[in-house]
DNA sequence: GTAAAACCTCAAGTACCCTTGAAGTCAAAA
DNA sequence: TTTTGACTTCAAGGGTACTTGAGGTTTTAC
């Protein structure tokens, strides 16, 4: 498992229009092109978030397609998002393959309810901290921010706690 | 400090259950009302995000006024806010005494930029998700996702829509 | 007056999300 | 070949945001 036959790492498709799926990684390269430290991305791997290959001396050697799921959870660690939430997105995203179009897309559309449903929480906040402004909303009661199990709690049965 | 030789706090409703303008909060209350354990209370209170008012007896009494802190403390707990940020959001509306109007008006709009911010991040990623599931994104050039630095902080540039 | 419920402090524990350090191994450049 | 830097595991530590429990006190209700 010694044969590194290991092309300069190439972002873009070759000449003939494919890419190489077989050129690996070392975790310090993930680590460069994600932002995400080389510890973080061990972490990781022993959630299961995501999976490396070995070489014989026993070093990680990252598929390419692992610099999308990295940057995903890195994402969803800068919006608040918790790791087992991503590993919901993820659930039928394959590790130990390239995932296909149709994966990433569904993964995708997972992932943008998430954020959706994100994002309607803060909106509604918003526009309630925004009556809160011009009314000043001194009264305890009249203040949905102040009773907040209405609307975020309710939103369908999926999961809370974003 | 084992007898009740306190005269100063008056804890509990009057003799009438009306809400007195100055009425005082137990833990529990404050607990029950807003949905925060008490636990957490003294949690906040010792970071001071919020304060009381002790009896003879050394128990916690809260200004109604803490409710609306305690409350906005929660909703930034749900969306993932850091405490450190409702802190700076906290800065100018005083603890020791009822918050005028314009002390909450104030924060309403600080907090609301925090609010804003996020919610922006959102629509960036929300948007560019929407790009990925349109073509596959399979090109880690072309995919915003992937280099993460410019997004967050590009929202100055302006709004721009699909 | 007494008993139960609620409160107090302080220390330790929990859960998530990692980072740091020690001690050693592997891979690639000089 | 030697050296250097990157890598390995494992254990412990750190920040955030609390919860739990022990042991004791205060307040409320009867």
């Amino acid at each position: 498992m010694s044969q590194h036959d290991e092309m300069e790492i190439e972002a873009e498709p070759g000449p003939t229009g494919k890419h190489a799926p077989d050129e690996l990684l070392t975790v310090g390269e993930m680590s460069r092109r994600t932002g995400v430290a080389p510890s973080a991305l061990r972490f990781y791997e022993d959630l299961g978030l995501i999976a490396s290959h070995r070489t014989g001396g026993n070093q990680r050697r990252y598929p390419r397609h692992m610099l999308r799921r990295v940057s995903l959870i890195s994402v969803a660690k800068r919006l608040g998002i918790p790791l087992s939430d991503v590993q919901t997105a993820f659930e039928n995203v394959p590790l130990d393959t390239t995932p296909s179009h149709e994966d990433w897309q569904a993964a995708s559309r997972r992932w943008k309810r998430q954020l959706e449903l994100r994002r309607l929480g803060i909106e509604q906040l918003e526009r309630e901290l925004t009556g809160c402004i011009g009314c000043g909303c001194l009264s305890m009661k009249a203040c949905r921010l102040l009773n907040p199990d209405d609307e975020l709690g309710e939103h369908g049965a999926g999961p809370q706690r974003l």
